[in-house]
DNA sequence: TTGTATGTTTAGTAATTACTAAACGCAGTA
DNA sequence: TACTGCGTTTAGTAATTACTAAACATACAA
């Protein structure tokens, strides 16, 4: 039996839902980001539903979160009251988009809690040997946090980061 | 009431269950390293379950993926039976191996299955704008995967990723 | 106003994941 | 040989998360 291009596409949505699973998403994230991903047209929330058999109320929640991390675009037609959705296809974008959307929430609030205790480690300082090691293994945790966080910041900042940006990075590493 | 340095350490190990979550891993792994972190000397699997609170089964198979990630490592004390644990205090080393990691199972898969899309398509081409669509398509995603990829790889080989290749790389994105 | 087409919220269920308790295996010791 | 001290595995449970079905809200149309 030939491989159909619908069989292909089903495998390809399949693939990206295990993906999405791997980095900490819902598989329907994934399913849904790759139906819009191989459609050429914008496609409104039933025709999400129909093509990843979620339900409606599965789906409403998981594309707007897609929608907060600049994955998919949500866009309306005159005349017509249904939302239409895309994807977004600079996946580097995405990836700027993401990172800022973690900036704030928790990562930051977790990243904030080692920053406290070495805070609170000041505030009841004492001179003995206990003390002095576990001051310095937290800043030196905290400092890390510090590296992560300003590369994340790095990013962010980059109009683009495209292919260009990676090669850089890569010649650099060299 | 003084906060006290136990009352601290408290909760940075349940800082540290937060961050682990927010990554992915079970916040009981988190505890685990952060314990260890935290403590100046190596501690036997019977240390962690009492400072932990776990069960000697949970911590048993998790220091085990712990190890595995280069996170902790394991050491015995000559005419002692008991395994003794340790936290890996270099981030930038435990970044590698968790990448290194990382590359090989779960990940590795899932990029292949869009690679693999990709020939699929090849295999059964059809001179239709469906087909270009969808080609093109999958081939930008299987572009940027590569992309992550030479990243991922370039940062293991590197002998050290310390501060210093951190700050070349935001001088670069500059 | 009522009806219809949409997206959202909610309350409950299914599936998954993290964990516990206890059996097990194995190495060394008496 | 049996016993002890350790780590591992396993079978079951608790907790969490992803999802469903259906009620709801809103805007527009008749």
């Amino acid at each position: 039996m030939a491989t159909t291009l619908t069989q292909i596409k089903k495998d390809f949505v399949e693939g990206l839902s295990q993906i999405s699973r791997f980095w900490g998403f819902p598989k329907g994230m994934g399913a849904i980001f790759a139906v819009l991903y191989l459609s050429p047209t914008a496609l409104s929330l039933d025709e999400i539903v129909e093509r990843t058999g979620l339900t409606k109320g599965a789906v409403s929640t998981e594309v707007r979160t897609l929608a907060r991390m600049g994955l998919v675009h949500r866009s309306t037609k005159l005349g017509d009251r249904k939302d239409y959705y895309t994807a977004e296809t600079d996946f580097y974008a995405a990836v700027r988009s993401i990172l800022q959307e973690r900036q704030n929430s928790e990562f930051d609030r977790a990243v904030r809690s080692v920053k406290e205790t070495l805070t609170r480690l000041e505030e009841n300082w004492v001179e003995n040997d206990e003390w002095n090691f576990v001051y310095e293994r937290v800043k030196a945790l905290q400092e890390f946090f510090d590296a992560i966080d300003s590369l994340a910041k790095a990013v962010i900042r980059l109009e683009s980061l495209g292919l260009s940006n990676v090669t850089k990075i890569l010649s650099v590493l060299k």
